[in-house]
This record gives C-alpha cells, sequence and structure tokens, in this order.
DNA sequence: TCCATTATGCTCAAAGTGAGTATAAATAAG
DNA sequence: CTTATTTATACTCACTTTGAGCATAATGGA
C-alpha cells in the first residue's frame, strides 16, 4: 500500500560486520580503534548501490582488502532503522539505517589488525565455568529494581534471563542486551541519553554507535544456526581434533559440554571424517578430523542445544 | 572501515510486508491487485524515517490503518539490496532497497480485503496430500538440463531439492526459489531480463517486483521458527481444538502429520490449557484449548520436525 | 617405571519419537 | 432406534536419542 508521501528523504545505510574467529581459547572478532575515542567499533562503511550490485559481495571484497580477513561464512542479520541509537551527538542531516551482518573467519586467514574478546562485552554470556557471578550480583538485583517502575516488562525478563521457572535460553542475547540498554545499565544507553544515572558498574565493554547490539545480534544468530547447520567448520582449520572442535563450539554457544556426547553426536552426524593423521600435544594423540562436505544426510546437531536437561557440567 | 566515498546516493527503501493467516484451509495472504497488471503484490509502502520511529512500528500502525488487519506478530525477515531484481523497468532515478517483513494474523482480526493462497505461487512447497507431482514431472528434469550448464551449482540443488541422500527440508523455501530464478524456470526471471526463453510450464503464479521473493523468505523463516516457538498461536482463535492446531501446523510446515503424536507432543510442550468447554462438529466433540502464556518451561516442539525417520504419512 | 594427561570406547537408564491398536462420543443414515 | 460413519482420545510398544558416568588406551615427563 504505497502511502502518499513520496519518501524522499535523503537516507545514508551503514553496513558493519562482526567478524569473529576463534583463536587462542577466545572468541574474538575484529575490531577498529578510532583515535580520541576509548570505545571500540565494527568495520563498517556505507551502502553504495551505484557501485556495488549486492551487500553481501561488496562486503566480502572490501573486508578482504582494507580489513586483510577472508570469509568464510556471510550473513545478513538484521536492519536497524531506529533514530536514536545512531550517531545521536552528530550533525548529519541524513537518516541513517544500519544493517548488520555476520561473518566468520577461520584463524589462518586472517591478517594482522586488532581482535577483541567478545565476551569482554558480554561477560553474561560466557558460562563455561558456570553461572556468571554478574547475573545474580549485578544484572537481576537492578531489573529487578527497574521493574519496579517498568512492571510491563517482567515476563520479557523471565524469558530472556531464565528467572523462575523458565530456561536461560543461550540464543537469546540480543533479547538480554536490548533489556539491559532499556533498563539504563548499558553505557551506551547513557551515552545515547536514554537515562540520566550512569549504571552503577559497567556491564561488559561499550562500543561505538549500535555495534554491540550488532554484537549481540550476530553471537544469538550464531547460537541459533550452530544447533541445524554445519556453519561451526567456518571457524575451524582444514584438520582438527574433535576436541579442539569442542572447545569452538563451547566458545560460541557459552557452556562445557561432555565430552563422550559430545564425540559421539559429532561423529554420527555425518559432518566430518577422519584422516587417518594424528595431533600430539600433552596426553594421548588425537585423530584429525576433516569437514565432509555434505554429501549425506546432514542432521542437525540438535544435541547441541544447551541441555537444561538432567545435570550440567563437563564431564573428564 | 568508513570508505573513501561519502555514499551520497539516492536511496528509496521501501517495506513489504507478507501478511499471513490461516483460514478456509487455505494458508494465505493478503494480496492486493492494481489495475491492468496481472500480477498481484504485497503491501508495501516507502520508509520514512522523519515520520517513524521504527520500521515496525509505523509498520503495524499503517497496516491496521489502510489494510484493514490487526496484527498478532510481526518480525522483519531481510534486507535486499540487489540491483536488477525490482523496478528493472522503471525510470525511477533512485536505487530501492527492499525491506522485507513477516506478520501473522488471526482470521478473526482480518477486515475485508482480498486474501490469496500462498501455495498458488509455490506449488511445489505442499507435501500434505504426497510428493507434488510437480517436481518429478517438471522441476527436477529442467533443472538437470540447466545443470548441464551449470554444474557449479550441482551441490545446492542436491541440498535444496533433497536429492540423492540429501533429505528435503522444507525450510529451504528462499534456496529453491533462488535456484528455480537463476535457472529461468520462473516467470520473474524472464521479466527481469534475466532469461530469455520463457519457462514451459509456469511455476507457481508469479507477483510483482520481487514480492515472490519475499514471500518465500516469510514461509522459510515461519517453518523454522514453529519448531522452537510458540509462534503458531499467532495465527490461532482464541479458543481452538487441537484438531484445528495440527491443521493450522500442517498448513505451514507443508506437511501432515501424525495425529496421535501430535496431540502427545502438544500436550506435553506445556503451551496450551483445556478450557474444559468443548466443540461439536460432526464426530465427537473435541475439548477446546486456549494458549497459556510462557508460564512454565517453554519447550521446544522439535518435534514438529519433518521426521524423514522411519516412514510418513498420517494415521487416522 | 609410574604418573599425569588427554583420547577413545562402552554401558545404562531415562526420555523422546514413529507407528500403530483400541476405545469413546458424537452425528447421519436406514 | 439401531447401526454406520466420523472424529477424538487413550494407550502400547519398539526403537532411537540423550545425559551421565566408568573403563581403557596412548602419550610425555618426573
Amino acid at each position: 500500500m504505497p502511502m502518499s508521501d513520496s519518501g524522499n528523504t535523503d537516507i545514508l545505510i551503514d553496513i558493519s560486520t562482526a567478524i569473529l574467529r576463534a583463536h587462542e581459547g577466545e572468541l574474538q572478532f575484529r575490531a577498529l580503534e578510532d583515535a580520541g575515542e576509548s570505545a571500540k567499533r565494527l568495520p563498517f562503511g556505507p551502502f553504495m548501490p551505484h557501485r556495488h550490485r549486492t551487500m553481501e559481495i561488496s562486503l566480502r571484497q572490501w573486508v578482504r582488502e582494507q580489513v586483510g580477513v577472508d570469509l568464510a561464512h556471510v550473513e545478513q542479520l538484521y536492519t536497524f532503522a531506529d533514530q536514536g541509537r545512531y550517531r545521536s551527538g552528530e550533525s548529519d542531516e541524513r537518516h541513517v539505517v544500519s544493517v548488520g551482518y555476520l561473518a566468520l573467519a577461520r584463524a589462518e586467514d586472517t591478517g594482522g589488525g586488532a581482535w577483541d574478546n567478545l565476551y569482554r562485552h558480554f561477560p553474561w554470556e560466557d558460562w563455561r565455568t558456570g553461572r556468571p557471578d554478574v547475573l545474580d550480583a549485578v544484572i537481576l538485583p537492578a531489573l529487578d529494581n527497574w521493574l519496579g517502575r517498568h512492571d510491563h516488562a517482567a515476563e520479557r525478563v523471565r524469558l530472556a534471563f531464565g528467572r523462575n521457572e523458565a530456561q536461560w535460553d543461550e540464543e537469546f542475547v540480543l533479547e538480554r542486551y536490548e533489556l539491559l540498554y532499556q533498563a539504563g545499565l548499558i553505557e551506551e544507553a547513557v551515552r545515547d541519553g536514554r537515562i540520566t544515572s550512569p549504571p552503577q558498574e559497567a556491564l561488559g565493554a561499550p562500543m561505538q554507535l549500535d555495534h554491540r547490539r550488532i554484537l549481540a545480534t550476530a553471537l544469538g544468530r550464531l547460537r541459533g544456526k550452530l544447533k541445524y547447520r554445519p556453519v561451526l567448520f567456518d571457524l575451524m582449520p582444514d584438520r582438527f581434533t574433535l576436541r579442539a572442535l569442542q572447545e569452538t563450539t563451547e566458545l560460541v554457544i557459552g557452556t562445557s559440554l561432555h565430552k563422550q556426547n559430545f564425540r559421539r553426536l559429532v561423529e554420527k552426524s555425518g559432518f566430518v571424517e577422519a584422516t587417518g593423521e594424528t595431533s600430539r600435544t600433552r596426553g594421548r594423540p588425537a585423530e584429525l578430523f576433516r569437514f565432509r562436505h555434505g554429501n549425506r544426510a546432514d542432521r542437525p546437531l540438535a544435541g547441541l542445544r544447551v541441555s537444561g536437561g538432567r545435570k550440567t557440567g563437563r564431564t573428564s
């Protein structure tokens, strides 16, 4: 239903990319620093339709050329168009629409450049060594306080943060971030003028513009995709041990897994095949596997869904 | 990495919405007709950032006002920016970026207006009465013929259409549509000048602009979301029998389900509660249920995943 | 040689799932 | 009013999947 107005507004589309890799036991993203600005940012640039036929093609190209990273997987996340979350202080006349992308890279294919630990910006999302203290010490009390004045959001908080009967769903990264933002517990909310009293304690390292929101979207999307598409292998080197695959998986979903069951799951999935070679580190050498391009019934790795089942925790 | 160019292009953002409902045994979407144009279209309009703070808020509002539908669920699908798929014939100077939305409505909340059967545009997606004939009679032979000249796409065809060892994945709606488009088997491809020889037989009813692509995205997204979020209830009336819920489910995923097992799955999921009332039609009266807002551990309805298991088909 | 360390194999019970059979409660047909 | 038809609901049963753990196998280093 075309509206009467012709919609003649000067719009600028920014494309920002969360480029992730698994490296040295960390889930990292490519981060850039600007002079005189403590918060980092993602690589981004304007979409120029007269130059690039599609956003993804152009993105792949300039990330390789200007960021020095070969991308294994590229996926559009979301288009954010809400005003006031972006360049709030600047005097640009144009309305900015922000398109976020998720990209995965193998550590080997990443040149120099600075990489940052993703969980430094989302400490409440890393459950690998158990439930993060910051949840009960800071986040939930602060949210309760906020809920006193905004009780309509109680159900959203319950679902996002797994209170009462609800389970912690590791995919709700964005929902959690947005709630924290709305509750004024995120530094970006202060910057955007959404809240007057600054948070008593910084919850994760802030970023420029809406880049932490894009990172949250990226992490949530990746955690979801993991379970039904073999996207993890785009973070892995050519050959890898099942242990390394498990560690990368744990990095992404933010919990620890049962080793023997993980092995069983992956072996049955048909996504990997043994190479015959072995890798030696400390203990018994491990078999090296390689990704097996979908030549058989690709079964979802639903078993990667965070249990919540009977118990939790890793078994040696 | 901001590019040197300032990106000063006149960009128009169109927001198109696939509004779905389940009605009279069909999965329908709100379709509009234009004079002198046989292909229908979705409701759409330009994004006007100086008027609307976010795309979703404005969309909800003008769909209610101008289309006469109360939306139960709204979800952004994708932002398409590839040139040449959109308004190819027009002389508008501006570059058009198309943002697609999925919206769900309860049949009761939809006013007058025209609704169209979704599967009329995607006959190969409806497996409720078995594998559609058009697949083996038309689509696969034509794709094979096309693959002769474009064999690099063989793996994509295999996965999307479930050939050889691969399984038909009901979520790959967009992948299938895009392959058919690229292979020139879709009328829109002719319209866009992508292919010279028109398809021997029209595969599904065409639509204006890129609206069939948006519908494909919508159906695929909904089929996926079904399995882990209680989104189906946004298509259901206040009270419903389990049979009605099953029929709506089957409409969406495009396959038929085992009745007793569906009942078991839904009852155990905790998403519904009995009302005590019953509905009478022909046979034995059925209990009326209502949606139970997430007050307990919301378990994914993974069981809705199309079996592919031992056998298929409905049991009385 | 013994130990710490990591990898891999195997078991077992509980829960989930596919495919039925059986029974119940209505209406429609004679 | 009796019977057939239709739909709903209950229950079974074999098989698979999953959470959890025990047991054994290869390494390098003390």
